[in-house]
DNA sequence: CGGCTTTGACCCGCGC
DNA sequence: GCGCGGGTCAAAGCCG
């Protein structure tokens, strides 16, 4: 069974949601990217420090950020605008929503992909059939929340795309309390709770991507009501691998164990910086920042008075160790 | 023993 | 009102 396969660690996955920027990206898409995080805010985790991309984005560090980002530029082959602003064609109108607010810009994915364009439409991501074989990236840009459905609980919704490369892990620890078979999709929905708090709502959906199996959807709900664990508590059982079970835990791409994916005990060993999906960069560990590669795809963030309907998109970033490499040196050195 | 995964059943929202 | 489908519950079993 195609779902049979299909057992994510939404830990691992929300990891990936930390960071990112595709070297490859074009330096529209860069600034486009960075121009959409600038307004967002993260508030998720009422304990972390509130996080705004915008503070980056402020000048308040003249050397700062504004440094990296123009070196980081220079580390963009080509701009293909195209891959950085999701034409509108390429973006399906929500139909009750879709207000300007809302950021359908897509960045270019880590893998060679073809279609930068990415931005897929929003809603019934999961009913339609599988993108377009030429459509590769589209899944990137996704974002869940069928507008003319509105559940109970949705309120308040991050939305991130990561490649299973990426799927990494982060310091909340999530328990699985369900999986379902999505219509339209082969791949199952898998539901995750925090466990770091009896009392949190935090929740988390994770589910692979039909049109990139390599790319994993992963949706937070609610807000954690409880600090960021330093570490990783429950372990217990955390990582299975049942071969029983219908569900076996495996890569995706690989068909073999996925570590990733495999669940919370790996996440623990790996101290990630607690990659809050809501708070990416707020790195208190900086062990995130050391992971190979980390994906900051793109995420859509409801707010909680509107409907699904006010989603802000985040441009698919990338980003590489060997970038923040460059930044340091650039940083001593002071680039052109 | 505690915590997690699995999985079928149930609940509920939405469209027709 | 009915059916469909998504989201959640909770029991059973497994693992460290």
């Amino acid at each position: 069974m195609a779902a049979g396969n299909d057992d994510w660690d939404l830990s691992a996955v929300v990891r990936s949601c930390n960071s990112a920027v595709s070297p490859t990206d074009s330096t529209a898409a860069a600034e486009s990217a960075l121009s959409c995080l600038a307004s967002l805010t993260f508030e998720d985790d009422p304990n972390d420090v509130a996080f705004s991309f915008s503070d980056i984005l402020q000048p308040k560090q003249p050397n700062g950020f504004h440094e990296l980002h123009q070196a980081f530029l220079s580390f963009l082959p080509n701009h293909s605008a195209a891959a950085v602003s999701a034409p509108p064609a390429a973006v399906p109108e929500v139909p009750n929503s879709t207000p300007n607010r809302h950021f359908r810009q897509g960045i270019k994915p880590i893998r060679p992909n073809p279609h930068p364009v990415a931005l897929q439409q929003q809603h019934h991501h999961l009913r339609q059939p599988p993108f377009p074989p030429d459509f590769p990236s589209s899944p990137m840009t996704q974002t869940l929340v069928p507008k003319s459905r509105k559940r109970k609980n949705q309120q308040k919704r991050t939305v991130c795309h990561v490649t299973a490369d990426n799927l990494s892990t982060d310091m909340w620890a999530w328990r699985k309390y369900g999986q379902k078979p999505i219509k339209g999709s082969p791949y199952p929905r898998n539901y995750y709770r925090c466990s770091s708090s009896k009392g949190c709502g935090a929740r988390k959906q994770v589910e692979r991507s039909n049109a990139d199996p390599e790319t994993f959807i992963i949706t937070y709900t609610g807000d954690h009501t409880h600090p960021r664990p330093t570490h990783r508590n429950s372990l217990a059982g955390s990582s299975r691998n049942r071969s029983s079970s219908s569900v076996p835990t495996r890569h995706p791409a690989t068909g073999g164990p996925d570590p990733s994916l495999t669940a919370t005990p790996l996440v623990a060993s790996s101290s990630s910086p607690a990659a809050s999906p809501i708070t990416p960069m707020n790195d208190d560990d900086g062990g995130g920042g050391e992971k190979d590669t980390e994906m900051f795809e793109d995420m859509t963030i409801d707010s909680d008075d509107d409907d699904d309907d006010d989603d802000i998109l985040i441009p698919n970033l990338t980003v590489r160790d060997e970038i923040f490499v460059g930044f340091e040196e650039l940083g001593r050195r002071r680039p052109l």
